[in-house]
Formats: structure tokens, C-alpha cells, sequence
DNA sequence: TATATTTATCGTAAGTTAACGATATATATT
DNA sequence: AATATATATCGTTAACTTACGATAAATATA
């Protein structure tokens, strides 16, 4: 087994960290999965699916945007969200990354 | 594609969610981490690999605990922390489940 | 031009999280 | 029995999160 030195302050953690943290709101996990059903994806439709307010909606939806998993495209007075694919990927494979760190019989 | 309705209050997202909420902070990235190289386990050992105060590593332990992906066996004055196999299975299994999921182009 | 529609942002309240030091508890050791 | 050690928990503070309604801004429609 390899010996790493974990830190707090490395990037990779932390960026999984921040990854996890998106996900870790069921309302944020459940938008993700209307995007991905969907084709088209605007703020009022995941309202009228979810048993939110739209101002809650969007709030969720600037922090799956902010931590890079979807993106948001203006057109005309709606936005089109959409899964952002490079951010699919970099949770995908940080966090099976991880997975993998974490196989082990312990004590 | 198939259709599924999607709720905030369907248990698997649910369960994702703890998950990912657990995952959350670096520091209980970090301490997964830890746990998965090492054979001894106790909350000073990571106290003293941490920039953190014990009892916030405590905290963070207990965070990780009650989201089922480590246990925590007392052992005299100390406690000995293992990743629960479990957990972590169920870490792999939900996160790759929605991985797969998300695999979609948008708009 | 006036009105309707869509969404982001503001303001706010309640609840949660993260950090710390201090302390209690439980077990070892002398 | 007295002391040392390890960790959980308490109390506290500051910061962040989640929710909502109200409103502003931007665009479309009548």
C-alpha cells in the first residue's frame, strides 16, 4: 500500500469536498437527475417537479452551477440548464477514485 | 432514456445525499483517507496528522459515524476507528449508480 | 408602448455546521 | 488510591445553509 500524506489542503480533496458538498442536498441530487432526463431544462420546469419555491430552485441551481456540474444558458427570458459534461466526469472520477482509496480491512 | 419521476423524497436520493453530505469537507475526505492507510485508528492519531483541534476532529468522526461509513470500536481509554465496509460499499454503489445516471447531452 | 413571463437576486428567519477551549468520564498506570 | 491519558461532550461563537416571499431585470407578446 502506497503511503500518501493526507492533507486538508490538497487540492484534489478539497475539490471532492466541494463536489460531495453539491451533492450532498437531496433537492440538488434530484435536479441533477431531471437534467439528465430531460431535454429540455428550464428553472420553471424542475419548479413544477419539485416541491419547491422557484427562488429555492434557483438558489440550488447556482450552486450545482458554481461547483461547475451543470451549466445555464440564457435564452431570451428563460435559461437553459444543462449537465455539464466536464463536470459529470470530474465527479466521476474523483469520486471513484476515492472509492478506491478506501478499500481496506481495518484493525 | 427511461422515465422516472423524480423526488426529493425517493430514500435513495435521500441516502445519496447523507452520503455525499458526509463526504462535504475536507477534512472528513482527509480522515477516510487516513483510515483506509493505516492499520491503528484512534482519534489522536489523527488529531496529530489534522490542523485541528480535537474536539473538532472528534466532531467530524461522529459526522462519519452516524453517516455509516466508519465505526468506531472503544478500546480501554481509547477508540479504535475503521471505514465500515458496508458504508463504503454503499458510497461505491450509490455514487456509481448516479454516475451512470448522469451520463447524458443536453439541450 | 403596455403587459405578461421568466428568472436572478434581495432581505429575512430559522436551523445547521464548524471551530475552539474546557470539562467530564472512563480506563490505565504508578 | 492517586495520577495520567484518551476521547466524548458541553458551551460558545461565527459563519453558512435552506427556505420563503417580494422585487428587479430582461425579454417576449399583445
Amino acid at each position: 500500500m502506497m503511503i500518501t500524506s493526507v492533507s486538508i489542503n490538497d487540492s484534489s480533496i478539497r475539490r471532492s469536498a466541494e463536489i460531495a458538498k453539491a451533492l450532498g442536498h437531496p433537492a440538488r441530487i434530484a435536479i441533477l437527475k431531471i437534467l439528465a432526463e430531460r431535454t429540455t431544462c428550464f428553472c420553471g420546469d424542475i419548479t413544477e417537479i419539485l416541491p419547491l419555491a422557484q427562488s429555492t430552485v434557483s438558489q440550488h441551481l447556482k450552486a450545482l452551477k458554481s461547483a461547475g456540474l451543470i451549466t445555464g444558458e440564457v435564452e431570451g427570458v428563460r435559461t437553459c440548464y444543462c449537465l455539464n459534461p466536464d463536470g459529470i466526469k470530474e465527479l466521476q472520477s474523483l469520486l471513484s477514485e476515492l472509492s478506491n482509496e478506501l478499500v481496506q480491512t481495518c484493525c
